[in-house]
RNA sequence: UGGGGCGUAGCCAAGCGGUAAGGCAGCGGUUUUUGGUACCGCCAUGCGCAGGUUCGAAUCCUGCCGCCCCAG
């Protein structure tokens, strides 16, 4: 199960993993070093230290670091810190407040994979005479006809696949997930046999850069002035219904937290940080069934052409995918046509494209309409 | 001022003599490498106030207070 794919001895293949300092990543590392292969584990760090102590099951800063360290110690591997947060800070946080401060949802993790570990961190593998790069990421890469394939992980529950859709055909080319094949269950297991020190460490939730889970607080301290307050307003007669901090603090289709009872529960269906203005409404006015995605990466055999494609897109992390057609549009985007409306669309989410257990390509939520 | 109606949690609201439904909001939790959704749990020793009737009152009676409507 630690095959690499490479046709020679694993002895002669370097691989680089990436550890966070959580099991995931430990687990791959340890099961590469036994496999006989050439492991150098890099961990990044990210953020800043301070920020990050005490934070239970974050990744990349403060004890992460250590946790890593004392991993690769007991593996007996090289072991790297490098100091990558002027990089995530431009290429992860500033896009995570820029997205808020447009009424948008970012997901930070994708730009991190996208941005920082499959492109500086690959790079810097390749750098170091690296013939793959390693992660602990829940997904699957096959092998396909015309080259590496990204499947969904065999373990549903844990599937990291939309998380991932932004892998271009070269990155995956480079890239292994030994755990891709494996339930958390297994890890676990397998973490406790090899006596990792981290065996016992809290699955990793929340936006690791962001302490106690209070992310506005964080778009506030890098904007400041972005948490304007205005109003509430209904979606059908404009009617003022309340007050609010600040359009960073709102995601479309969120129920709770718009303070404003009294009917039938509410829904906010729409961002306007031009105006202001958070537009709520009843769950039957966010369904929508087209939506514009742009900076698309596709991964299938046949290029996106305007024809019209048929998948399984997955507009959220945790629902299932949903039928529908896709077609290229003009400068990188695509227009995706859902079968039945959908529940909540979120511009600066994701929109992953499957054919079955296969990863197609995605991209991000611009608008839905 | 005369006639009628209504006052139950932050909001809406059931109950109409037998010991306070439900919804919304709020709070807590489960799920989750984003945000959110969904789901689960909690949330009125008290029914405008003061008396009275009754074994027992949010429910009946009296008075007061406050809103609303129709008359003028």
């Amino acid at each position: 199960m630690s095959d690499l794919d490479f046709d020679r001895a694993p002895e002669s293949v370097r691989v680089v993993v990436a550890m966070s300092g959580g099991v995931d990543s430990a687990v791959t590392a340890a099961l590469l070093a036994e496999a006989g292969y050439d492991v150098v584990g890099i961990t990044l760090q990210l953020y800043d230290h301070g920020a990050a102590t005490g934070r239970k099951g974050a990744c990349c800063a403060g004890q992460d670091i250590y946790d890593a360290r004392a991993v690769a110690d007991r593996l007996g591997i090289p072991h790297y810190v490098l100091d990558y947060e002027s990089r995530f800070s431009k290429s992860v946080i500033d896009d995570f407040a820029d997205s808020y401060l447009r009424g948008e949802t970012p997901i930070p993790c994708v730009r991190c994979n996208q941005r920082v570990k499959f492109r500086d961190l690959l790079d810097t593998a390749r750098d170091l005479g690296a013939d793959a790069l390693a992660t602990g990421h829940y997904v699957r890469r096959v092998p396909g006809s015309r080259g590496p394939e990204l499947h969904r992980a065999v373990d549903p529950a844990k599937d990291q696949s939309y998380f991932l859709f932004a892998t271009t055909a070269e990155q995956l080319d480079f890239l292994r997930f030994p755990l891709g094949g494996r339930s958390k269950e297994e890890t676990r297991r397998l973490a406790v046999r090899l006596a990792l020190p981290v065996a016992e460490k809290p699955e990793s939730q929340d936006i690791c850069f962001v302490p106690s889970g209070r992310y506005a607080g964080v778009v506030e301290k890098l904007r400041p002035g972005a948490a304007d307050p205005g109003d509430i307003v209904h979606v059908e007669d404009g009617r003022v219904l309340g007050r609010h901090d600040g359009v960073i603090h709102y995601t479309i289709g969120q129920r709770r937290g718009i303070g404003v009872g009294g009917g039938p529960p509410l829904y906010v269906v729409r961002l306007d940080p031009e105006r202001r203005e958070v537009v709520v409404g009843p769950r039957a006015a966010l369904g929508r069934d087209r939506v514009i995605v742009r900076e698309v990466n596709w991964l299938g055999d046949r290029p996106l052409d305007d024809a019209g494609t048929r998948v399984a897109v997955k507009l959220r992390s945790a629902q299932p995918a949903v039928p529908a057609t896709i077609q290229a549009g003009p400068d990188g985007t695509a227009e995706i046509r859902l079968d039945e409306p959908q529940y909540g669309v979120a511009p600066g989410q994701a929109a992953v494209c499957y054919d079955g257990e296969r990863v197609l390509g995605g991209g991000w939520i611009a608008r839905a309409t």
